[in-house]
DNA sequence: GAAATTCACTCATCAGACAACCTGAGGAGT
DNA sequence: ACTCCTCAGGTTGTCTGATGAGTGAATTTC
């Protein structure tokens, strides 16, 4: 049995060696590639290959290709993909970043949050409380969008937008947590930390704020 | 001169038409989608655009096309471009999620940081040292070594990873602040929290290594 | 010398044909 | 009753040739 997979796709296997000749240092950034005829007879294949093979490289932001001047390299790299890595690495070092995060999205919070902000805290607390024992879903869920709240309320987007990419692989780990463990039903340690968080903020104390993070993640670490 | 972008490319369209129809939640994830002929003629264009849209979603992760079987959705949400994000957004909420990383890498940094990372992060300050002078882009380039061995003797993966996610951004807008202030020369301010934020986390005082770049960084921000 | 034009090159799109492949249904053999 | 095989229909993969449309530079024209 071969151990790679089914690899013969000839549009694959051309934006492979795209990449790789990308990746050589071929071309400079913002050069002009081969156009896709020269491509085609160069790879062995048909120019509709060439075309999805340079599409493919588009989506990955690698490319750009101008009707009528050519195609042109944008970034010798593919864009990061988040996704991926959030998933292939191991959980620890992803919670860790997390909370990197949510200590610093807590101070900011604390200094910037307006009513409406205290008015949403306030709204995901008693939501939390309420999903208590209404499933592990639920819960996990109405613990995200506690501190979603939390992360909104610091005005700052692309801490907003780095959450964001973080809560789907959260959720996943939160439910397997949950799920083994039973922290649902009210039965959860430190359980009052998310209600001083929030008077934290409400309040505008900063120090207190980060402090709290502080304190339930390192309980959340050491288990 | 048109203000708008150029948005009659066929393909392109026909890739956005598919994002929205994905988007209202046409098809459930996993499920598979009509079938190239059949999305041409609703589309009215020809299945090698079709085929090529259906190679950009592949690109941006949100269909999976199987020969034989059908093209399946993965996603029903592109994949987040940071590249992107980190280039609309405001560059003080970038240096700020910045500085967040960098206050938390500082802290890991201390108490897990080896030999090697010591030896890494003596020879990046040196370097740093040497650069100031060696005109803006050297020198930003030598600044940005010395945190980025601050960030990977963290041991972090996903630390490291956002790190890096952010450095063309932040390149960029370092040269144009050295280039606006002269910072490079030897004048610049805070002398000295580079070198002490590096005997801290060679010593493992994390407090100190947090104080140091907490304060650096307020610095920053109240020029 | 500047503006308008021409022209070669390139990507964009289409239609049609055939190959490779997957899936499910139904038949053959046990 | 169960397993395995075969087959048919549908789907994506790939190639080819033709035409449309945009770009940019050389060329012509004034």
């Amino acid at each position: 049995m071969t151990s790679s997979i089914r690899r013969h796709l000839l549009t694959d296997q051309a934006a492979d060696l795209l990449r790789a000749r990308i990746a050589s240092g071929e071309w400079e950034v913002g050069a002009k590639l081969p156009g896709e005829t020269t491509l085609a007879a160069e790879l062995g294949v048909g120019r509709s290959t060439v075309r999805e093979a340079v599409r493919m490289l588009a989506g990955l932001g690698m490319v750009e290709s101008r009707q009528g001047a050519g195609v042109f390299l944008r970034r010798s790299s593919p864009r990061q993909d988040w996704d991926r890595v959030l998933r292939t690495e191991e959980i620890r070092h992803v919670v860790e970043v997390r909370h990197t995060v949510e200590i610093e999205a807590a101070r900011l919070a604390a200094s910037r949050r307006d009513e409406a902000d205290v008015a949403a805290l306030r709204r995901a607390l008693d939501a939390r409380s309420a999903a208590s024992g209404a499933g592990a879903a639920a819960f996990v869920d109405a613990d995200i969008a506690l501190h979603r709240a939390v992360v909104v309320a610091a005005h700052n987007p692309v801490l907003t937008e780095l959450f964001e990419t973080f809560v789907p692989r959260l959720r996943e780990a939160m439910l397997d947590l949950t799920a083994a463990l039973d922290l649902s039903a009210g039965n959860e340690p430190d359980a009052d930390a998310h209600r001083l968080l929030v008077e934290a903020v409400a309040d505008g104390d900063a120090e207190e704020a980060v402090r709290i993070s502080t304190a339930h993640l390192e309980r959340l670490r050491r288990p």
